[in-house]
RNA sequence: GCUUGCGUGGCGGAACUGGUAGACGCGCACGACUCAAAAUCGUGUGGUUUAUACCAUGUGGGUUCGAUUCCCACCGCGAGCACCA
């Protein structure tokens, strides 16, 4: 086979002929939309990882087409980004040229892989054609108030004069330079995605997307229910919020926090504490994002000198300022419970404010008639032989730390100390710490009575050897033993237990309990008591339940070139307009340098005759700020529909047609990106009545990564693991380099590259064009490849159907492998089962297609379908089991019945061997599957 | 740390709602064709074992007549998020 004769002739005649163009008119036919992310045209061009995604939307297109779908299967091109602005700005050529040359590299590779894209609708978002309307969306939502110029903290360099991202960031300075970076307020453009949070959640449910996707959109957006409760600041008229998702702790709440930008800072702060809070703001300012936000930081922070009032008993707490709480999420501001929260308990312990315990984990089965009691529960640790001291009490109640009860008018502390004298005899001992307390339930078999107790946990140290003599009680039984960890571990008693991993994890007890010193809270756990609390905030006003959001504003403006400009003027009197319909599109300057402006301004401010305009008679500067490249891809899939549309994005009842993509395929990476920003303009384009479906991608797949023969991914590290498409297609054909990146495995896996697996697709290509060659193929009417020719339809049809590449081929494998195996190879199933190996390999299907006598290409054949009356066994193997293991295996019709199953097993010799002289206790008969035979 | 996905032969990977573990391919071995090689066409191929049999789906438990599949704990790998109150 001359597969780069082959491939040439059928691309010039798919081309000549428009085979795949589309009529979006004709709505005679269902219609399927099968979409690819289209890519970055960049210089390298393709690789293997597209190849993989692209060849899959293509199989299900061309399958599609035979079944009688009307398919759309358009192409097009993410053309703004950075190389082609650094090749600008370089050479000091407009970028325009630079795209267009890779465009077409990147399309010939396309056309070479034999993708049955619809070229008639190619569309690039650098293009003004394309984002005239780009900048229309852009321009309503200004109108409708989701784009605005915010206020917002960004990263600023003062000596390159930029703001810069935080990847630019190393280490608190610029990466270029090593200038210092500082936090700084700067007016953004923004669209105010989370006006879209909550749809975009519910949204998901509606949707055939992966759930791993599903769940990063859902954490990206971040909800938290809670409640948003009023602080006082003593002697003075102001206030402040603070959100949390636990209200229920607020009587453990022994502090506040503000964030360091918090607006009330300057005014709450004491003079005392005036210069301290001021160098603290200061050096919060010079940290990136980066560096405040790195974990295992030690805590810092520093006192206003001011008190809030707790809204719940009055109580005064400090209001401290520290970079743990963000500015940016919620108020800005918390309340601090150290006893339930990781980070306000290593806050709290590093300065020294109280831990007041609100929560106490239930421990044991609550029982009637409960004696209550306090007690404690003591660890005691010698670090010299590292061992923990234990009370074996034997199988009177196994291994225990020493416990007791707390007598009368007796401090916990000190009851812990003396029960450990008494039972064993230490007295050489030092606190280290106290735990949280517990809430157990038991029974004492000595006293034959239920218990119910707060224990107490303590853990000490010993400091000497000395022991003075045991006081024991009559009933007290058990042998002192020093024991290393392992066997502490083996501690079964739940108090003790808990109370172990209390010492070990080493801090906030954020569980569920019943809540203590909570006044009207007392006795509910975290979820009754929360309600609780939100219904008392709300009837005393002091606060309300309230959702949050993660998911912040979309920064929309780039100081770049290549990119949309914003289709804005600034008035000389400080007002914004926005361009009307007809002046749109607002088209990109050329410039004689395309460099960024030392002032870390847009480039575009060099255009001075096309930045400084004047409008109705005022003067006015234009916008020079362009969009992220993620705006031109988040409507794209709409004007695929009608790409050359003037009036509109594109005709609505076109819109209606085709909408929404039935098959989304791409990247994991785009994930909560570009997949977000899609759903939410769609969304607003829906409820403008132009886009008519709320979701526009209804099944999405990411395809996994293609890596290197090593397993590592392809690139710059080991370039000689790197593949390059265009050689495989010089070495082996199109078809085979499909069929190949088809059978890897499952599409959303990652799956190393391997040469011996190309040459494997290669040759069962070839042994398919041999027998096409033989003179097996005979017009006869022969049953021998009966049913397996309808199983290998029916399989390749549902696999297809279902994404499921590999075992679709597998079986097409094993249907070859029978033909190969008889005499005659009919000549009906030869036409067919090229259709379905069509969509794979579809240059030398066409081919064998036209040799076996037709002049129009088979794209639009009809696809095969099977009789399910002809795939139907009339036999199949009965598995006999004995005691779950296949003792046997036997022949039988379909229809025996499960007594005549069960007769037919026991007389299998190797069963028999089996179950005589043993008892049968039972049998279990699945019709068409297994008798099993459970013996004794 | 949190969220999520994944651990099956020498390798890529099959196995539907629990029911013959290892389809198909790669590799390897043997045979046929050939003077020979390549290509091609066959046959075999998880491990131990002479067969019977036993052991095998990351590890350890559990549910079940029966677990790669369901549940619990742990280990390892990958992805995303990361002081989100």
């Amino acid at each position: 086979m001359n597969f780069s004769e082959i491939e040439k002739k059928w691309k010039e005649r798919w081309k000549k002929e428009e085979v795949f163009k589309t009529d979006v008119w004709d709505f005679s036919k269902p219609k399927f939309y099968a979409l690819d992310m289209f890519p970055y045209p960049s210089g390298v061009g393709l690789h293997a990882g597209h190849v993989e995604g692209y060849t899959a939307t293509d199989v299900v297109a061309r399958m599609k087409r035979m079944q009688g779908y009307n398919v759309l299967h358009p192409m097009g091109w993410d053309s703004f980004g950075l190389p082609a602005e650094q090749y600008a700005i370089k050479t000091g050529n407009h970028p325009d040229g630079f795209t267009e040359k890779n465009i077409q590299t990147f399309k010939g590779q396309l056309l070479d892989l034999g993708l049955s894209y619809d070229w008639s609708k190619e569309l690039a978002t650098s293009d003004p054609k394309y984002y005239k309307w780009t900048q229309w969306i852009f321009a309503n939502l200004y109108k409708d108030g989701l784009a605005k110029l915010v206020d917002m903290p960004v990263n600023w360099c003062e000596e390159l004069g930029t703001v810069l991202a935080n990847d630019e960031i190393i280490d608190g300075k610029s990466e270029r330079g090593g200038y210092p970076v500082i936090r700084k307020n700067m007016k953004q453009w923004v669209i105010d995605i989370p006006k879209y949070a909550e749809e975009l959640i519910d949204g998901l449910e509606t949707i055939d997307w992966p759930e791993s996707t599903k769940e990063m959109q859902r954490n990206w957006i971040g909800k938290s229910i809670g409640a948003l409760v009023k602080f006082k600041v003593k002697d003075t008229d102001k206030s402040f919020d603070v959100f949390t998702t636990r209200c229920d702790t607020l009587f453990g709440a022994t502090y506040c926090v503000l964030s360091p930008e918090h607006v009330l800072v300057d005014t709450i702060t004491t003079k005392e504490q005036k210069k301290d809070i001021e160098e603290y703001k200061k050096i919060c300012a010079s940290k990136s994002d980066m560096e405040r936000t790195e974990l295992n930081k030690e805590k810092t922070g520093v006192f206003t000198g001011a008190y809030a009032i707790n809204p719940v008993n009055n109580k005064e707490i400090p209001i401290w300022i520290s970079d743990y709480v963000l500015a940016t999420y919620g108020t800005g501001a918390i309340m601090a419970v150290p006893a339930h929260d990781e980070r306000d308990y290593e806050f709290a312990l590093k300065f020294g404010i109280d831990i007041i315990q609100v929560l106490e984990e239930e421990t044991g089965t609550k029982q009637e008639n409960e004696t209550k009691k306090n007690s404690i529960v003591a660890i005691l640790y010698d670090e010299e032989t590292d061992k923990y001291l234990t009370l074996n009490w034997g199988n009177k109640g196994g291994r225990l730390f020493i416990g007791g009860t707390i007598k009368e008018n007796e401090s916990a502390i000190d009851c812990a100390i003396r029960e450990i004298a008494e039972e064993t005899g230490y007295t050489e001992i030092e606190l280290v710490k106290e735990l949280p307390k517990i809430n157990h339930h038991y029974y004492a078999f000595n006293k034959d009575k239920y218990f119910n107790i707060e224990s107490t946990g303590f853990v000490f140290k010993l400091v000497g050897k000395n022991r003075q003599d045991q006081n024991l009680d009559d009933d007290e039984d058990f042998k002192v033993e020093w024991v290393e960890k392992d066997a502490i571990e083996q501690i079964t008693d739940e108090l003790h237990h808990k109370t172990y991993e209390y010492y070990v994890n080493d801090g906030a007890m954020v569980g569920d309990g019943i809540h203590i010193n909570s006044e009207f809270l007392n006795g509910l756990n975290k979820n009754e008591a929360i309600d609780k609390m939100i219904a008392w905030l709300e009837e005393h006003k002091l606060g309300k339940k309230q959702v949050n959001y993660r998911l912040r504003e979309w920064i929309f403006a780039r100081q770049r070139y290549w990119g949309e400009p914003i289709p804005v003027v600034h008035m000389e009197d400080g007002t914004i307009k926005v361009l009307k319909d007809e002046e749109l599109p607002l088209v990109l300057p050329e410039l004689k340098d395309y460099s960024p402006c030392k002032n870390g301004t847009s480039p575009l401010e060099k255009a001075t005759d096309w930045v400084n305009i004047k409008v109705d008679g005022q003067n006015a500067k234009r916008e020079t700020s362009t969009m992220p490249g993620s705006a031109g891809s988040s409507w794209y899939f709409l004007r695929y529909i009608d790409p050359n549309n003037d009036k509109e994005i594109a005709d609505k009842k076109l819109l209606k047609h085709w909408m929404p993509v039935d098959l989304y395929v791409g990247g994991p990476e785009h994930a909560v990106g570009h997949l977000l920003y899609s759903r939410m303009w769609n969304r607003y384009l829906y409820k403008k009545g132009i886009a008519p479906t709320e979701e526009p991608f209804q099944k999405l797949v990411h395809q996994g990564m293609v890596l290197g023969a090593n397993g590592i991914k392809m690139g710059k590290r080991y370039p000689e693991f790197s593949i390059n498409p265009n050689d495989i297609i010089r070495e082996y054909g199109a078809d085979t380099l499909r069929f190949y990146e088809m059978f890897m495995g499952p599409i959303e896996a990652d799956k190393p590259w391997s040469t011996k697996g190309v040459e494997g697709a290669k040759r069962f290509l070839d042994r398919v064009w041999r027998l096409y060659e033989s003179d097996k193929i005979k017009d006869v009417d022969d049953k021998s490849l009966e049913k397996i020719y309808h199983q290998t339809v029916k399989k390749v049809t549902e696999d297809f159907e279902s994404l499921h590449f590999n075992t679709a081929i597998s079986q097409m494998m094993i249907f070859i492998n029978a033909v190969y195996k008889e005499e005659v190879f009919p000549k009906k199933y030869a036409l067919e089962f090229l259709k379905l190996l069509n969509p794979i390999a579809p240059f030398m299907t066409e081919e064998l297609w036209e040799k076996m006598g037709h002049d129009k290409t088979i794209a639009y054949e009809t696809w095969p379908t099977y009789d399910a009356d002809k795939i139907k066994e009339e036999t199949y193997t009965m598995i006999v089991q004995v005691n779950g293991k296949v003792r046997g295996k036997l022949e039988v019709d379909t229809n025996t019945s499960k007594d005549k199953m069960e007769e037919l097993s026991k007389e299998i010799p190797n069963v028999k061997n089996h179950i005589d002289g043993k008892s049968i206790v039972k049998v279990i008969v699945v019709p068409k599957k297994l008798v099993n035979i459970v013996v004794k």
